[in-house]
DNA sequence: GTCAAAATAGAGCCTTGGCTACATTTCTAA
DNA sequence: TTAGAAATGTAGCCAAGGCTCTATTTTGAC
């Protein structure tokens, strides 16, 4: 631990950078296995009007999806999640719980709580998702 | 606030869509800032380095900048912040330091800490912001 | 003062994550 | 059962944010 400044900061910012790339499947993986969990299926129709986007652009992030190994689809057959795409799901909204109740417990609305959390959760590191936690358990 | 759901999650994500394209130039902004203060001026050589990105990205972000009306340079003559962008680094510095203060109040490590506030401070609303004031004015 | 090295700039390419427009498949209701 | 509606998929466009390679300008050492 003993880099020059300027190439901490670098990998502090190179990590962020590849942060974002994930991030957005990450939700896809959150909310396909939310569609899976409440109405037994995940149709690209309705992930992409819960994203806010075209259909087209869900279509073309699922096949990113596939490629990445976190999901399967067949044609006009809705999308299903692989073991690892479940595995992740599981992880994300674990995290996304977490951030949501240190949120509150700092006294953040509740409103503003789960909005932050959405860009927020894609941030934290394992370290700091421990200390989380620890936080929470102490002042309960 | 009577709207359905889907356009909840829609306008949710919408937000931190948004937010990352804004990430990018606070960032930009918070170093030049930072460059200015601590080395008299801001090289876009400088910058790529900090921010581990290679040289020509550098520049084209930084007229990104200038279209933006933040930053203004002349070819081969460094680049300055408007009073737009400096008001802006005033911000993002502000906001920085509040979210690393909290993040180690609740007992995140500082490396940690200093990292993901990087990645996390794009994404706290005004309303979590001074929820995070309260909170460490409380506890001081 | 000159010339090589360093810094700066520009061109052109790639992937992501958006979009619209169009084509195809599936579903549903008469 | 079949036509029209809805869902799905494809193609092609754009801007952002990366990259490398090449050209130009500035600077610094002699």
């Amino acid at each position: 631990m003993e880099l020059p400044t300027e190439l901490i900061h670098a990998t502090r910012f190179g990590k962020t950078r590849s942060a974002q790339s994930t991030a957005l499947l990450e939700d896809y993986v959150e909310l396909i296995a939310d569609l899976l969990a409440n109405e037994g299926e995940a149709r690209p129709t309705d992930i992409a009007r819960r994203l806010g986007v075209a259909h087209a652009t869900a279509i073309k992030t699922v096949s990113r999806l596939k490629r990445a190994g976190l999901a399967t689809a067949r044609p006009y057959r809705g999308v299903f999640l692989t073991e690892k795409g479940e595995a992740l799901a599981q992880r994300v909204r674990i995290r996304h719980r977490l951030v949501v109740d240190v949120l509150r417990a700092i006294g953040v609305p509740v409103e503003a709580a789960e909005a932050d959390a959405e860009g927020i959760e894609h941030y934290v590191s394992e370290a700091t998702l421990q200390a989380f936690a620890r936080f929470l358990r102490g002042r309960s």
